[in-house]
DNA sequence: TAAAAAATCATTAAAAAAGAGGATAGAAAA
DNA sequence: TTTTCTATCCTCTTTTTTAATGATTTTTTA
């Protein structure tokens, strides 16, 4: 029996990349492709793909979120993160939301191949790079707490310690504590360099 | 005669995809990639490619830069511009430095293939997306001068106000005025809101 | 359940940034 | 050539951030 593959990204020539990577795999059945969130689901709701490659970055909606969704509807299906960016918070995220594995844009057909019969088997699939960076010690950066997160995304929105405080019911103090944390978890000495790094790292 | 093709990016599914959607046209000859800066400066000392696609991103070095080198070395040779992003500023910059169109990652082929005969031809090509976006007024974003931006790269490095008039031999309060235009003109109110504002837009 | 981590609050002080105002000289453009 | 833009400098005030220390209460986790 073949394997439905169904791809979601907003880039045709990625799209096109894989339709060509795979065409000549006998064991493949190219279902076809969304580029948005939108047209995923409903695409969804007429035909069940074994695998479906998502990207992280969609116009509509995070591939994230799109993934979480597409778990709770559809527990079956194998969903490979797809991602041009090799970031442990990202790909993290995208393996708690229900995906079992996470490929780069620069993987071989040979990859490829190799994370979709992967997952079909229920195994975890990584690509080698993304690999080799999980396996570094995580730096401080991605240990942050929720309140941090919180915290860090109101700074970047340009809010004062006062403003942030009277949003989250807490003490200007206590944003004080957290914004401290986040410098020193950052290993940065200020506001500018903190969210020169967060955004470097996706985070914001 | 048949035109040339060489393209340039790290991504390999992109690299396949273009090669993928040029394959059937008659008119392209296929010569072959490179997945960063340096082995195109290789591939260009053996081959003469007549258009080259090239990504904004490379893992060597920005093709911002690569652009400017083989311009350079090869005034003849047609660039286009290859990116995810549609962002007014990095476009510019490589228009500024040599290149002749500018492609997004989700054109078709009808696209691809009008901007590669409008730049053989020595025309400027850019993505319908692209254009529309050049069409909306600048905001003042892109205004700002070249002290300004100095000012912008040190201050997202995390160096103070004395750190910096230090550094570019100005006095202290000149960076402050620097830095008072630069909030105006990014309209943000503090510097975590530029330092977010300046890294969406690709200025750092 | 005990230990660790997270979130909370407080005080005090120094450093830095932001805001308002004005001023001058030189370069570039209209 | 007049005007505009750029870069430079100044003072003064207020706001905000950073730093140093200490402490209490929830939550998580081993």
């Amino acid at each position: 029996m073949k394997t439905g593959i169904f791809v979601v990204d907003d880039h045709y020539m990625v799209i096109e990349g894989i339709r060509s990577l795979l065409q000549n795999e006998k064991t493949v059945d190219w279902m076809g492709h969304a580029t948005n969130a939108e047209s995923c689901l409903s695409f969804l709701k007429l035909h069940e793909p074994d695998v479906i490659l998502m990207d992280v970055n969609l116009p509509d909606k995070s591939g994230i979120d799109l993934c979480k969704e597409v778990k709770q509807l559809y527990p079956a299906m194998a969903i490979l993160g797809l991602s041009t960016f090799n970031q442990q918070a990202i790909i993290k995220n995208m393996i708690d939301n229900g995906a079992l594995g996470y490929v780069l844009k620069n993987a071989t057909k040979e990859e490829l191949m190799e994370a979709i019969n992967s997952v079909l088997k229920g195994k975890v699939y990584y690509s080698f790079e993304v690999l080799s960076s999980l396996r570094k010690p995580e730096p401080n950066q991605f240990l942050i707490t929720r309140r941090e997160k919180e915290v860090l995304l109101l700074i970047a929105e340009g809010l004062t310690n006062a403003e942030i405080a009277e949003k989250l019911f807490i003490s200007v103090p206590t944003v004080n504590t957290h914004r401290k944390s986040l410098l020193e978890k950052f290993e940065v000495k200020n506001t500018a360099m903190l969210i020169a790094k967060a955004t470097k790292l996706e985070l914001i």
